[in-house]
DNA sequence: ATATAGTGTGTATTAATTACCCTAAATACT
DNA sequence: AGTATTTAGGGTAATTAATACACACTATAT
């Protein structure tokens, strides 16, 4: 249905809740204001898309780019929002996107960014309030993404290439906020046929070093072929009946 | 990362996939566009968002409204597209909901909206092309339908508030395109203990009448204080191993 | 050589999933 | 009244998945 408008526009915001694991913890990119409103407040990295033919995704991809410096890491549109006016003489839709970065890929482009830009890697278990509705949209892409990694495998973009089982559960462990036992956790994922084992193991710890493992996109695309599912990983899924 | 532009304005428009069960069909509200481009295509119902005021769950609420009469039905947003150009001056970014409806609840108005609007429910799989990416958007909300309704009670939302469990499972094979038996989907769905049980039957049917049930909100709340989730409904779920 | 820190593995129990068919009940028809 | 028709409603055995649980091994550092 619509109506004879003399010029529609599509002048549209971005935000991008930018995820990471580091040191054990679930980290998000976040970005400091400075100028009113909200100055000083810490932000999710996002920008206006005022230029009528980049798309929605590519705006998030370039919002993504120019923190990070990656292009091609995992991206997923999340949720649009219109209840916040940001600026006084009307408000702009915004629409959210979450990524999932390997931090270890950012080292060098993300120092550049936060120099320029005031950004910085936040651990999203300190963080307390953002600007705008951010806060709302942060706790939300977490909520799903808790959901998410429970039937696809978006939690390896996390990790580096090669990782251990340990790591892997960690991980999980991390997200979910949940203890997981060590031996079922290796048997489930091991049955599942996605990882493989690379034959090498860990250098430079002081201790036993672990085998590495990465990600078998072929199989994983190859045994769910119409919707990429995998079964829970974590215990106790579902409700108790 | 905002910049300063100097009149940030949203238009936007509202696309709604509104699907209902109707004679063991899953069906969708179309309406027969009337001017071009796709004159005489069918499209999804939607509208143009020109009030800075109006919230994009309050639009979508008001081409339901506007079609079928019904408020309050279940609704989702699901997913913001722009890349369609439908004014020949600038694209305009949609954004996509599904909403789930009673049949039986939109009778009257319905006839309405047909009447005045060009409107119809037109059974899901005999849509073969629509208007704009709207194909696009149908099938992709389809799918997210299909594996919703493994998790999430949102199948009740289409069937009477008293069905059997006849009506229930053939709804779930409707959407699952997939027989399901009946023995092992009564002890599912019952262990579940989401219904109630009516202690009533079913009347004017020309033969064996069925016990009828309802949807027992609260102990699904309940039960699922956190999340809203029950397990998945469907037999073979998740990838063979 | 010894301390340290993390790796790697198996089994028994319980719960969930699957495959599989016949009798009971209500109405329609004669 | 009797019979045909149509759908409702229920149980069990076999398989598979989920859970709970503890110790010996290995590599390095001192």
């Amino acid at each position: 249905m619509e109506t004879n408008l003399s010029r529609p526009e599509s002048v549209f915001a971005i935000d991008c809740v930018i995820l990471g694991f580091d040191e054990g913890e679930l980290k998000t990119l976040l970005v400091k204001r400075n100028e009113e409103p909200f100055k000083d407040y810490w932000t999710l990295p996002g920008c206006l898309v005022v230029d009528q033919y980049e798309s929605i995704d590519a705006a998030a991809a370039r919002v993504l780019y120019s923190l990070t410096g990656l292009e091609g890491a995992y991206m997923e549109q999340f949720y649009t929002y219109a209840d916040v006016v940001r600026h006084a003489d009307g408000r702009v839709v915004s629409v959210a996107y979450y990524a999932m970065v390997r931090l270890e890929d950012t080292r060098q482009s993300q120092l550049i960014a936060s120099y320029t830009r005031n950004a910085a890697w936040v651990p999203v278990a300190e963080i307390a309030g953002l600007a705008f509705d951010h806060m709302i949209i942060l706790e939300k892409v977490l909520k799903k993404v808790r959901r998410k990694v429970l039937y696809h495998p978006i939690a390896f973009e996390l990790l580096p290439v090669k990782f251990t089982l340990t790591q892997l559960q960690n991980l999980y462990e991390v997200i979910l906020n949940k203890k997981l036992d060590k031996r079922n956790f290796r048997k489930k994922i091991l049955h599942y046929r996605i990882l493989k084992d690379l034959n090498e193991k860990q250098k430079d710890v002081s201790y036993r070093a672990a085998k590495l493992f990465k990600f078998d996109k072929k199989k994983y695309v190859a045994m769910s072929e119409n919707d990429n599912l995998i079964p829970a990983l974590s215990e106790g899924e579902g409700v108790a009946v």
